[in-house]
RNA sequence: GGGCGCUUAGCUCAGCUGGCUAGAGCACUGCCCUUACAUGGCAGGGGUCACAGGUUCGAAUCCUGUAGCGCCCA
């Protein structure tokens, strides 16, 4: 080790794979129950199995993996457990549109059989899923990798569902759900999205019973009609009270319907509606109720005992067979049409009979269902739902919120649970969205008519009353529930757990019950993941013993804004409710959504995700991962302009942009080469619209952005200064076996070795505050300024000339450098361990204050440890000192276009002197200072000058020949930057508010920066004088 | 309708509880292929901190309002 010299430069390609093998072989993100180290946990949050990672999760597991490599140096026993989600819906549809291009449906095949080609999708994705993690670097523990529908993961679900139907937290009910007309399933709200569409509100007169006239409703779906039970007017309408106790008569369906007040109602402009409010302007104040169609009718109804009339098939269709009795024969020539046909037949109608008073053009959004694109139908049925508004479950989160995160006050609970008041939002900001959302949590609708998924475990038949004996099921252990159908008939519901499934499904089914075709919402097992994954509810039966006490609850969790609700909430809710109040994780972490460059959400659907392969590709893992970390900052979302690589020529380039159907800019599907406008290729948007296919000639495009490449060039810089670093240590002294680091040390005596010494240990701490509290971004910052500015710039440059022959410094610089890849590790694992085994391999002495415990890994090297005896803020403030004289000789040397090689002479005051001769041929070497003299007594012929912390410091040799003219403007530049520097400072100064109320450590610093403005000033005005006296 | 965020250099973004002359990277200009690095070095130009009020000795930062952009929930 530590003998290859190494490669003029770091190319990611090289050493990548090997470097992924070693780990692998070393087992070192392997977590066992009772390793060494307090327990330290992340589970992932599991991404879909529909398609491959973008760079948002790529995003979100970089700073996963940052999290758990910190936590992993720091000595915890630290398990990221990895996986995937079936998700339902999503890959049941990829699929069944795969079959669909081939010209066939679901239902051409039996249940098994199209299961197991979704089965057959998932492997190939999760595959890709797993190596794309990989070869980001994550360090997950994969021998526990888990997928939602395993077998031990299933297991937890038919435990949690079991359980919950015992407790009563499981209920069948016939609610208004989304409907999905095209693929006849409900959908949760989160797969709606709602789309605006140009609609019309149409004005339909409905004739008082009395025949005293008429009422106008006002609807934007008037084919709902056949289904109203009421007609609503705001209490506060001038025209209620004469309308009080009045019925309408239903057209078409002749249903006599009651009149009620609401103030869900909005008020008619002329009635009183807020003129600003659009929904007032186009109101005729009068609102037709539709309970089975229309949630807001839905709560309207429940309000006034009204009842509610399915007039709808699963199919959207208008049917007479889903709860529509009252059926007239004037409204059974519409039973059968489609929606959108009744709509406009129903429309026709009120217009051929004189009622419909008018049509106004409404633009408004509408549900549509985030998978087929139809419009959801509120539609009435019956599910089965989880009684979250319970307070065993969405109370018990809120009670969960730290007190200081919460606006409003906790539930009363009793009994206290442990982890109450524990779980804690960053930012903090989340913790309202979290809290809102419970307080107005509503059931939660379970089943799914899916094929994909886990099947429910409830069978059930329907007795008649007279029939209906004692059932035996519960008595063998299965859970029981009853309720009486609408016909009269019992509904018996029997679940069971797994357990019995061999014994008693059989016999039910002998028995004439039937099991739940569906299957349940994809979230159910998701809210069970970190239950799951560890064996419960149990880990005797899959050896996992011990891991869900020690690695759950985890640390933290690391999500996107919307899963807050969709996800957060009921991974808390179930967790704490199965293992006594214990919570999933103590901190939830939300990152910032990566955006493409036009500031749209990286998604699938749109296809304008980038693949991080692609950007391992061009700019290697750690480019990509330093870059993701950079860009994660706790206020913003991120944009990337993305662009695309050609195939043909390697060139990057912008991409031509096509607007979508949707509204979304994307890349065009086909582009052509920038080099070769005739070579084609096909871009991901392409693939993913149907509308390019990639062929030999026109191949798919990968992307690229060069945003990455200043974590590429970051690498490169890394490399190099360790390359350096390395061949200036030539005095090696090999380490005694078993001396593992804690040698000899030595006492750095060198300005410039105390401030790196000082710099680092400042690095650390900087590191490890911004590590605790879950901000990314000055992670990233500080590594790349101390790396690069103090390290690089400052550090191995001033080091130069003195390195070579001066042992004591060589160790100063072994250490801080194999310190400074421990710390940069958990944001570029790859570089710091192709560069791990040089520098660790040459590690001896050690310096005071400075632990660094060898490790044959940089991936488990342990975090460096910092004493007190490196902080030291003389050397910090002594060089500033420094760098500031430096720099100020530099600026002339560059005003002046003094190339680097000339040596040039420098004229300095005693206190200067002083402060050159403690840097130690710093300043020589960092400013190009041929000689130093003394005395500022004789002023040479070529001098130039200038202020330095008040007083007159002269260069010469700059230049063949001064130019009076241009040195006399420059002089002028600085006079007049010093004076308006002073008038500032002065100002401050005579302000008495100020001095009687500023800081007084505040008004200090502003006489300092006064008086050496002064002395500036003075400076540069003898400086001026010389300068006339030339002339 | 409820909630949250954003607007700082040409671009992408930092700037925490108010206090040095508002920062970084890219892009731009000039000089330099000096034996770690041209994926580099040195220097430089570039900002009425969206707008209008207010609080304060002092505001990019706190408060109110206005305009624009975006997200989440309903």
């Amino acid at each position: 080790m530590g003998e290859v010299p190494l490669a003029k430069s770091y190319v990611p390609a090289e050493h990548e794979p090997a470097i992924l093998q070693r780990w692998a072989d070393a087992r070192c993100f392997h977590a066992e129950a009772g390793a060494d180290g307090e327990p330290y946990s992340i589970f992932i949050p599991p991404p879909n199995v529909t398609a491959a990672l973008h760079l948002g999760h790529a995003l979100n597991n970089t700073l996963q993996d940052v999290l758990a490599r910190t936590a992993r140096m720091r000595g915890r026993n630290t398990l990221w457990m990895p996986g995937t989600d079936h998700a339902g819906i999503a890959t049941q549809a990829v699929v069944e549109r795969r079959l669909q291009m081939q010209g066939k449906r679901r239902t051409d095949f039996t249940r098994e059989a199209f299961v197991e080609k979704v089965q057959a999708w998932k492997d190939e994705y999760e595959a890709v899923i797993l190596s794309q993690l990989r070869s980001m670097g994550a360090s997950c523990d994969e021998a526990r990798t888990r997928f939602t529908m395993d077998p031990v993961c299933t297991a937890a679900v038919r435990e949690a569902f079991f359980r919950l139907f015992q407790e009563g937290l499981i209920e069948r009910g016939k609610r208004l759900v989304n409907w999905d007309p095209a693929t006849q399933t409900a959908l949760s709200d989160d797969e709606v999205e709602m789309e605006e569409v140009d609609g019309s509100f149409w004005y339909l007169r409905y004739p008082l019973e009395d025949g005293s006239g008429h009422i106008t409703v006002a609807t934007t779906r008037p084919e709902t009609m056949l289904g109203d039970t009421a007609v609503a007017v705001h209490p506060r309408d001038p025209r209620a009270a004469a309308l009080r106790g009045k019925r309408v008569r239903l057209p078409i369906v002749g249903r006599v319907i009651p009149i009620v007040e609401d103030e869900y109602v909005v008020m008619a402009v002329a009635q009183g509606g807020d003129p600003s409010d659009v929904k007032a302007q186009f109101a005729s104040g009068f609102l037709k109720v539709t309970p089975a169609h229309d949630p807001n009718d839905w709560e309207i109804g429940l309000r006034h005992q009204l009842p509610a009339i399915n007039v709808m098939a699963p199919d959207g269709s208008i049917s007479d067979r889903h709860g529509w009795s009252d059926v007239s024969d004037e409204a059974r020539r519409f039973v059968g049409l489609s929606r959108e046909e009744a709509r406009e037949q129903i429309v026709q109608h009120f217009r051929a009979v004189g009622l419909l008073e008018g049509v106004r053009p409404y633009r408004h959004s509408v549900g549509h269902a985030s998978r087929s694109h139809v419009p959801v139908e509120p539609y009435l049925s019956d599910q089965w739902f989880v009684r979250v508004t319970d307070p065993r479950l969405a109370g018990s989160a809120l009670r969960a919120m730290r007190a200081d995160q919460r606006q409003s006050a906790p539930p009363s609970a009793a009994p206290a649970r442990p982890s109450d008041g524990e779980l804690a939002f960053f930012p903090p900001r989340y913790a309202r969205t979290f809290e809102q959302w419970h307080l107005g949590i509503r059931d939660w609708c379970i089943s799914r008519q899916l094929w994909w998924g886990h099947r429910i475990p409830v069978w059930s038949r329907t007795f008649s009353p007279d029939s209906l004996s004692q059932q035996p099921w519960t008595a063998r252990g299965a859970a029981e529930m009853r309720r009486t159908a609408a016909d009269g008939g019992i509904e018996v519901f029997v679940c069971l757990p797994e357990r019995l499934d061999r014994e008693l499904a059989p016999e039910l089914e002998r028995a004439g019950f039937r099991q739940d075709p569906d299957v349940l919402d994809t979230w159910f097992s998701s809210a069970l993941w970190p239950l799951s994954t560890l064996g419960w509810p149990d880990p005797k039966r899959f050896a996992m013993e011990g891991l869900l006490d020690a690695f759950n609850p985890s640390a933290v969790l690391s999500t996107a804004r919307e899963i807050i609700t969709l996800w957060v909430s009921r991974m808390v809710m179930f967790n704490r409710h199965f293992l006594g109040g214990r919570l999933p994780f103590r901190d939830v972490f939300i990152h910032s959504i990566v955006q493409d460059g036009f500031g749209q959400k990286m998604s699938k659907s749109l296809a304008n995700g980038v693949d991080p392969r692609d950007i391992i590709a061009t700019h290697g893992a750690d480019a990509m991962r330093f870059v993701l970390v950079q860009m994660s900052t706790g206020t913003q979302d991120v944009r990337l302009p993305v662009d695309v690589l050609c195939p043909h020529s390697g060139k990057a380039f912008t991409p031509k942009t096509v607007t979508t159907p949707s509204g979304h800019v994307v890349a065009a599907p086909t582009q052509a080469c920038p080099t070769d406008p005739s070579r084609e290729m096909v871009t991901g948007y392409g693939v993913a619209s149907g509308l390019a296919q990639p062929t030999d000639a026109v191949p798919l495009a990968r992307n690229t952005s060069s945003r990455f490449d200043i974590g590429r060039n970051f690498a490169t810089k890394v490399w190099n200064a360790s390359r350096f670093a390395l061949a200036q240590c030539v005095e090696r002294t090999p380490s005694a076996p078993g001396d593992a680091g804690r040698g000899a040390e030595v006492e750095p005596t060198h300005l410039i070795d105390r401030w790196i010494l000082h710099r680092f240990a400042h690095l650390v701490r900087t590191v490890d505050a911004a590590v605790d509290s879950y901000q990314f971004n000055p992670i990233a910052e500080a590594l790349y300024d101390f790396i690069w500015r103090d390290f690089c710039d400052w550090y191995l440059e001033g080091i130069k000339p003195t390195v070579k022959n001066d042992a004591a410094q060589q160790v100063v610089l072994r250490c801080v450098l194999d310190g400074t890849l421990r710390v940069l590790h958990p944001v570029m694992p790859f570089v710091t361990e192709a560069l791990w085994p040089h520098v660790a391999g040459m590690r001896t002495l050690g310096v005071r204050g400075l632990e660094l415990p060898q490790s044959p890994l940089a991936a488990t090297a342990s975090w460096p440890r910092c004493g007190d005896a490196l902080i030291d803020e003389r050397a910090e403030r002594d060089f500033a000192r420094v760098r500031s004289l430096v720099e100020a000789i530099r600026n002339l040397r560059g005003e002046r276009k003094v190339i680097d090689r000339r040596r040039i002479n420098l004229h300095v005051t005693p206190a200067v002197e002083a402060l050159i001769a403690q840097a130690g041929g710093t300043v020589e070497t960092l400013a190009g200072i041929g000689s130093v003299a003394t005395s500022a007594l004789e002023r040479p012929a070529d001098a130039v000058a200038f202020p330095f912390e008040g007083e007159e410091l002269l260069l010469s040799s700059l230049v063949d020949s001064v130019d009076v003219a241009s040195e006399r403007a420059r002089l002028e530049q600085v006079v007049r930057d010093r004076q308006r520097a002073i008038a500032g400072f002065e100002g401050k100064l005579s302000n008495a508010g100020y001095i009687a109320k500023a800081k007084p450590e505040v008004i200090e610093q502003t006489r300092r920066m006064l008086s050496e403005a002064q002395g500036d000033l003075l400076a540069a005005q003898r400086a001026l004088d010389a300068v006339a006296a030339k002339a």
